[in-house]
DNA sequence: GGCTTTTCGTAAACCGGTTTACCAATTATC
DNA sequence: GATAATTGGTAAACCGGTTTACGAAAAGCC
């Protein structure tokens, strides 16, 4: 019924009143900065009680100038993947004793450069900064010069400023040379937008492994076009549709990995048994998947918490270092790869495809 | 090499005193509550961006007491679910000029009794609220007489604020329906924590739906303990037990669905084959499950912006009227659910699974 | 031309903390 | 007992905005 009128909070003042000091013995005595005798301090520190006195956190960050707060910045918080770094960052965070506020960028430009601004205004005092597409510039300007920021994930080229990130490199040659193993010599790979420093890395990792096989690399079994289960159906029709598929397909991601599950099961092909699959990030649920998924799997929390680890050392120690890390990656084996099947001989898969359309 | 000096920020005095004018001038023509000539508004402009002036944030905070700010508590945010509705939320925050900040309590009281401060420590201007425990008074409490709050997906029992849930009622008996009508008589229901509404109404639900079709309902197939996969887990093992293990499963939550299918297929027991399942939530990416779960559809994203539309009218429409509101849910058919198999006639399953031990 | 009303603008208080500079009263030193 | 050092505490400036109350100049009106 009546108005929802605001409750009156205690102030410094309040409670100085109260307690029969001045303002500033209170903030002092607050913030440590000052040993008081028994009485006096017994003396404010009831007063507080009696009032419920907090302090007011906007007068404390605008006079202090700091926020004891991060940011995690991440292109859709809705996708596992970023959900779980963010989990991790945020009970990082909490140790050390710092507040988390997550962006989601939507990969729009405009937003993740607002949202690198805010360190410069003090929104936060330092930021985890992941991105999943490649920059023409304009990130590294906005980060450029820009203390406070760490990168996770995915490399800003050009960028000077710590960066976390996971062995991509050797993640793409595991997968690869786990297919080789199990005997196959025509592997599509799937990758994630060109040009973007795990996509890149992740290939290299591919071809490395080729060549040590010695298998010739076929460029027209490389895909690129961004983590998405959309680029997994579209990279997926298209190897089907050569005159030679693949009988093995290495998705660099989960989606890629469940779009291109999706296309095959259209196409009545079984995996493993006409095609084995070999995913990348392994965050989703792939051992309830059917067959249940081979997967690169990356140490999202490990990330999460490193980087942690290294902004808020950023930002409180002034001999800071920049550094570069890498996370070692696991092969989650799995029941997705087989050796290729013979059926090829015959051309049945070819077939199968083409009769669909 | 340079200690990383913090660039000094112009202030409004600065912007002032470049355009000849008083600082209430350049405030009160930036936040549009003065008109100004042509000449004085483009001085004051012209500064502005000379000097890249902006307003710091803790400034206008502290003076106005609101934050423009909105806070969405979970559980967890790594959870699909919670990603999900966080994802849907942080664009609706948006679409009204709020920013968001994300909490994860981990379902530990106390932080979620610290976060619900939050509104009235100003941190931020509203709430959404998700819990998925039973409140023992706790919440009930630090919630009771604070405005700005709205509870989403699941109920704090007592508390008097608007309110958006889903329609647990006629999902339960809509998964439970469709099984009846696939011929299933006996059907385990493993539900959430016990006590929590979505939980009670879910079973309440199913309940309803085996009245209607005059089958009696049998304690010993309903089970309790969390939307979890261990609880997915053990509670399938318990129903394996029985002399008359059931032939069909309701699993009230992806996760639990998710226990259960593990459970079920060390058990070596096939689905839909011998026993048939219908899951809740399908946030998962069931369709690429095998078999594809049949699951109950909640409306996870348009609860994130019914629940903010609700928050934001309540900050800023005096006459707000605290409702609840129930958004509906829809039953996605897939290919977990058969009729019930002859074979548990000569009791194979259960010796399947008794074997197993 | 004189009076009222707008228009354009200012000074100063306020939001609620932190911190610097400094003072008075004790205690230690010789 | 005079001087120096310590202890316990204060007044006032500052962080950077917003807003109220009010003044001076320009325009409107008769």
């Amino acid at each position: 019924m009546a108005a929802p009128t605001k409750p009156k909070r205690a102030t410094v003042r309040n409670v100085a009143e109260e307690a029969a000091v001045s303002i500033a013995t209170v903030s002092r005595w607050l913030n440590g900065s000052i040993k008081l005798p028994a009485g006096t301090a017994e003396r404010i520190r009831r007063s507080i009680d009696k009032l419920r006195y907090e302090p007011n956190l906007h007068a404390r960050r605008l006079s202090l100038g700091k926020t004891d707060t991060l940011a995690l910045v991440v292109p859709d918080i809705a996708d596992p993947f970023f959900a779980t770094l963010a989990g991790s960052v945020e009970a990082a965070a909490e140790s050390f004793g710092f507040g988390l506020v997550l962006c989601a960028t939507l990969n729009r430009p405009a937003r993740e450069v607002d949202y690198i601004g805010r360190v410069y205004r003090n929104h936060v005092d330092g930021l985890l900064f992941a991105t999943n597409h490649p920059d023409d510039g304009t990130l590294l300007s906005a980060i450029e010069g820009q203390s406070g920021v760490v990168l996770l994930d995915e490399d800003v080229s050009g960028v000077n400023a710590p960066k976390v990130f996971c062995d991509n490199l050797g993640g793409g040659r595991q997968a690869t040379e786990y297919l080789v193993a199990a005997g196959h010599r025509r592997i599509g790979f799937i990758g994630g937008v060109e040009g973007v420093m795990s996509a890149v890395e992740r290939s290299e990792g591919y071809a490395e492994a080729l060549n040590a096989a010695n298998i010739p690399i076929d460029p027209g079994l490389i895909d690129f076009g961004g983590y998405t289960a959309e680029q997994g159906r579209s990279a997926t029709r298209k190897l089907l549709e050569r005159a030679e598929p693949p009988t093995a397909i290495f998705a660099s991601s989960d989606q890629i990995a469940i779009g291109a599950l999706d296309v095959l099961r259209d196409a009545g092909i079984s995996v493993p048994g006409e095609i084995s699959m070999v995913a990348y990030d392994d965050v989703a649920p792939f051992n309830f998947f059917s067959p249940a998924l081979t997967a690169v799997r990356q140490p999202v929390a490990d990330m999460g918490r490193r980087g942690v680890e290294r902004l808020v050392s950023q930002i409180t120690d002034p001999a800071f270092e920049m550094t570069v890390e890498r996370l070692p990656v696991q092969l989650m084996q799995r029941g997705s790869v087989a050796p290729p099947a013979n059926v090829y001989k015959f051309g049945r898969l070819i077939k199968t495809w083409r009769n669909r359309r």
